[in-house]
DNA sequence: TGCATTACCTGACTTTAGTCAGATATTTTT
DNA sequence: AAAAATATCTGACTAAAGTCAGGTAATGCA
């Protein structure tokens, strides 16, 4: 990593927060203080939830979010409903009123946006929106997170079903498989990842080992919301890693003819291609790469 | 101006506020109240500067910033001392103390930057250096504002000099103008328009009215800092602007054959090459535009 | 010289934001 | 049915941030 790329980060978090930050904040409190600002904008995108959630969302204490919203309560903004399930919990719903503060923000919001642009000619416009866009999406990669999980947590669960249904749609034949057993993405026999962005799972990839020094990358699926950042790549990187700190020498994998997108990533990161090295009757390319 | 492009800017204030202006503050603060942080970081930055000042910089009130500078004297971190030529005002200076703490806010903001480019591969951090860097000089661009300025100004001398000071450079035979008068740039005769980023003026330009129906472009320049950012380009639209309101149908301008760049952009602009219409010594190019 | 102005300081507030230890009511578990 | 666990609320705090009305000393001007 260069410095001057450091010193441009610095100059623009410097400029972005000052341009952007403090101003946003000021211009959306409208006369009211920021954290009840914030909650009715959070109520306003996302509809009613239970407080809980809220409490998550926001990272507030249980002690001053029920002030903010008795608050608000008493202003008419919002309503607190016990939840018919469960006669301790509660859920938050914007009344008429709350409803129309949200769309003030939000024409707010809409009003510092356009603003911002106003003085800009079309092509300078078109070139700031552009280069906007991407940093939004590469600063969304560089905030996915990849880690170990067991095999059998929800969400590993929901990824690998995903990647399933995904091979189902994809294969000429389709995809029989049902689901898979967890056995061999559970150490010592094989590892499983699991990338996260915000939280939320949005890619896996396993590792099984063959022998004392070869293993094999399977399972790499990177959710439709999440492609194009990189996301593959950086699995991948992690498994090879992997299956160096566990003393392989050498990794396998195998594909379908159908995933060509797949195929070109192996070939870019240095695979090549071999003869059939098992019997999987789905694959049509078998691939390895030393480490 | 696109509703898509507003959207962008949308997404990309709330990812920044939240990646960038959340997380940098908490990060930045040290343990410190934000009040006193911002204060060292400012003082850091600008070396030692009178109250007056700082007040007006960072938008404190008067008795709140003295408490804080007393409470930060105390920490030893700065010194307050007496104007030799006001025995009323004072200046702050961070002691050798305040310093480093200056240079520990320093390597925490390249460690966020750092940590922030980190998961990125090579490509996409480059592509992001990039981007970011775009977004900057263009929110830079867009923040420029441009207003009538009296001729006599300070602001409005300092630009026309270092106008003159360029032409002297690079007009082949030099420049003997010495100083423009004023008098064709006052109302109702002419019009000083000047450019301001962040309230630095940066560029200039004049209108002047030769006969009822026509006006006069001159003096057109461009800080050398600010170049790149289309500033001409909207002194220009705004100088057209003014000529229509004052009844013009048509502007003329000349320039000399060593302003290339000038020339180029009056062609793009809609301006066609006519014959001399005045007595300028130093005009080699005369152009005329139909409103 | 004396009066208005200025640059900053002090004291006495308020609001916002947040923390934490129980209290209360309602499930869930045993 | 009693005990444990939950989900939220209440009361009693604190720190930070900011406001405002004078107060004091130095300066500028008539």
């Amino acid at each position: 990593m260069q410095s001057q790329d450091i010193q441009q980060v610095r100059r623009f978090n410097r400029l972005v927060t000052q341009r952007i930050g403090a101003l946003g904040d000021s211009y959306l409190a409208r006369g009211r203080p920021l954290g009840e600002a914030r909650l009715i904008f959070e109520l306003g995108s996302s509809g009613a939830t239970d407080l809980a959630a809220l409490r998550q969302r926001l990272g507030l204490d249980s002690g001053y979010l029920s002030r903010l919203l008795r608050s608000l309560e008493g202003q008419g903004v919002l309503e607190l409903r016990k939840k018919a399930e469960d006669g301790r919990a509660r859920d938050v719903v914007l009344t008429e009123k709350g409803r129309e503060e949200f769309s003030a923000y939000d024409t707010l919001s809409d009003t510092f946006a356009r603003d911002l642009l106003a003085p800009l000619g079309d092509a300078q416009r078109q070139r700031l929106v552009a280069a906007m866009g991407e940093v939004e999406q590469l600063l969304r990669a560089a905030s996915v997170t990849i880690a170990p999980e067991a095999a059998d947590s929800a969400d590993a669960r929901r990824c690998l079903d995903a990647y399933i249904g995904e091979l189902a749609d994809r294969f000429e034949g389709g995809f029989e498989g049902g689901s898979f057993g967890t056995a061999d993405m559970t150490p010592p026999v094989g590892w499983l990842l699991l990338a996260r962005l915000d939280g939320e799972a949005i890619a896996c990839g396993a590792l099984k080992r063959l022998d004392a020094t070869t293993g094999e990358i399977k399972r790499v699926w990177v959710s439709p919301t999440a492609r194009g950042m990189g996301v593959a790549g950086r699995l991948m990187d992690r498994l090879e890693a992997l299956a160096g700190e566990i003393g392989c020498r050498r990794v396998l994998l195998d594909t379908n003819r159908t995933l060509t997108e797949a195929k070109a990533m192996y070939l870019k990161r240095g695979y090549s291609e071999i003869g059939r090295y098992n019997d999987n009757p789905y694959a049509d390319h078998w691939f390895e790469k030393r480490l």
